[in-house]
DNA sequence: AGGCCCATGTAATCTGTTACATGATTCC
DNA sequence: GGAATCATGTAACAGATTACATGGGCCT
């Protein structure tokens, strides 16, 4: 039961609609977990019905009109008592592991590919929280700032990110030179 | 369903029975995927029902029976037809992440001892996988291996289980310095 | 004119987790 | 004597994904 808790943390920053939590959850800005829109909407319901967040609505002319949700002090409650709870190891989960874990009986070509555009996506992801970290940190040095910043979470959680998107990208690379050398290898 | 797809490729190097399957999707040994024994249990019945695998009955004096499954010829097909499909980008889905995330708002202390404890156990995985990558390449070199060893699927994907720990454990040392720092300003 | 963005949901299905159930053997 | 390991499941519930549904505004 921890998308509650994921939200809560994503709104303590700013007030968000269901649809920019949405965007925030699909990809970037909140890597600290992920969610689809479904599940945002129903979880906002069901956080609002428990009082842990407030919606105000706001009425836009040129656009539908939106909900903007803030965290309770109930909410804030619950998410200090779930920082307290034990946590479970955190696994990784990826098709393309698996594909990799078969990979002497499934034909490189096609893996080397997906293993490539992987690579790519890893380096999008690297300058888009770079960006992120620069943009959090203003003008001043990384050190400076986690000093002494007033909100350091989300630039941690940030860290964290672009460091597991790093070692995507290395891996991606080196996996595929080692299968591409390999197959060339067989040709011979 | 990429869960079927791991079993697949977990029993591709040698038959495994449900519960010598369970300890190894339950942590390091197949460190690309991740489920309890419930699962597998009821994912290895639906699989011999389709003719993926097929079990035999191993009787034992000593200890329960046990059955064994091994992948078909349909089995491998599938895999390879899995392997050519797209993959959905992986995310990372971690209890700690998100309360680090709510870190200015949650108290210092708890965190610190949730990250220590993180490292600790990342830090025994690295010691299993550096193990068993080691035990995976006898006594060739980790390139000679790569180039010319004959099942490197289930290297590669230690590798990244590898680096994704040092990462972890990076990550985490880092954050509890941070925080303990932040926590010993204030109150000074 | 066609496609994307904003904005919010419902319904059905599939996956994953928790709780329960059994029973012999081996180790401390 | 009590805990851990081997060995296999069922049942109930919680969580996540997929498909469907609506509708105006903006950009090319």
């Amino acid at each position: 039961m921890a998308l509650r808790h994921a939200v809560l943390a994503a709104l303590l920053d700013e007030e968000l609609s269901g649809y920019q939590l949405a965007k925030a959850f699909d990809m970037g800005v909140a890597n600290f977990w992920h969610a689809l829109p479904q599940q945002l909407y129903a979880e906002l319901a069901k956080l609002e019905k428990e009082g842990l967040v407030t919606g105000r609505e706001v009425v836009q002319d040129t656009r539908p009109n939106k909900r903007l949700f803030q965290v309770t002090e109930a909410g804030l409650a619950e998410l200090q008592r779930f920082a307290a709870t034990a946590n479970k190891p955190s696994f990784i989960r990826d098709d393309l592991l698996v594909k990799v874990q078969a990979a002497d009986h499934v034909g490189a070509g096609k893996l080397i590919a997906q293993l490539t555009e992987r690579a790519a996506f890893a380096d999008a992801k690297i300058e888009l929280f770079g960006g992120l970290l620069r943009q959090m940190r203003g003008d001043r040095s990384e050190e400076e700032f986690l000093r002494h910043g007033e909100r350091i979470g989300p630039y941690l959680t940030c860290q964290r990110g672009l460091a597991f998107e790093q070692g995507n990208r290395d891996w991606c690379r080196q996996t595929a030179a080692i299968l591409r050398e390999r197959t060339a290898h067989v040709r011979r």
